[in-house]
DNA sequence: CTTGAAATTGAAATTCAGTTTCATCTGAGG
DNA sequence: CCTCAGATGAAACTGAATTTCAATTTCAAG
């Protein structure tokens, strides 16, 4: 059993709430998944050990996963909600916008380049959003090709 | 007249798109109104002018000036989609998570560290987006204090 | 002008992710 | 093994955005 699973349990209990069936399955099933999942494949998931949890107790575990500083939420554009491990050093993110691939990076240079923006125009820095879109090594079109992503159809495209 | 407005009306034409009283009306609005506005800031604006307008039209028509490249959609978190101008220079935003004020901002050292960074791990950049969320001048704790904005109780805190 | 096909409109219905409600069930401390 | 606050899941609901469709409008050809 996991030290976040144990965690997980602890905090329920601190806090008067119940460990459920549901909850643990949702939680280990959570741990035991990559690096970032939506909530939709985590429910088939659960749904694969268990048909009956619902997809409400999916939701509502997540958030108390979040509360206990476990699991965080990540929006990666318009309707592409993804929970990852808490708890960890900070990162931002590189997307493939062809096969969904996630790469994690981290660069002092720009933390520090952000604080010199922000300085600039007045601000206090509480948290920022960083996220490079573009096509990852097998997407690229002279080599092999990568699949692409069944829900990637329309990834972000903000800021060109 | 804009040129802005022109350009529009000729994007139309090209299309084989017609130029009607509504899409005149709501692309005037837009481009008269602020940098940033929501779906729903605009309709109002529109109604008050002409309050038989539809929603619907407002979305429609936004998605047309998007396809004109006039517009940009952008999405600062969880349910908080603005419209700004398109065809501008590239750059990225400061948000105030008190009162919801946006500076923009550019800054060319950052953009070539996420050419190096997208490199190191063989991606190719297609876009990016970069949100410093914080507070500004004004709503820090030892000044006077700004006043909160009406939809912004819950601006986003991704990456912390 | 007039006409009519094609495009547009707006109300209402629909979708989709996520949340709330509520009757029923269950964990865990006595 | 009791009890009852907390948890569950089905169904209803929300809010943003999209689709449907009958009625209306544009605009180019007569």
């Amino acid at each position: 059993m996991s030290e976040k699973f144990i965690h997980f349990r602890k905090f329920l209990a601190e806090r008067g709430y119940k460990t459920t069936r549901q909850r643990d399955l949702i939680a280990r099933t959570l741990f035991q998944s990559g690096r970032h999942i939506s909530v939709e494949e985590l429910y088939q998931h659960v749904r694969k050990q268990d048909p009956r949890i619902g997809l409400v107790t999916v939701y509502r575990t997540l958030k108390l996963l979040m509360e206990a500083g476990l699991v965080e939420e990540r929006h990666f554009g318009e309707g592409h909600t993804l929970y990852e491990e808490g708890l960890r050093e900070h990162h931002d993110h590189l997307i493939c916008t062809h096969c969904g691939k996630i790469v994690e990076f981290e660069n002092h240079i720009i933390e520090g380049l952000q604080e010199e923006v922000a300085k600039k125009y007045g601000f206090i820095i509480l948290s920022h959003k960083h996220e490079l879109y573009g096509l990852c090594e097998t997407c690229q079109p002279s080599t092999p090709q990568g699949r692409p992503h069944e829900n990637l159809t329309t990834l972000p495209v903000s800021s060109a």
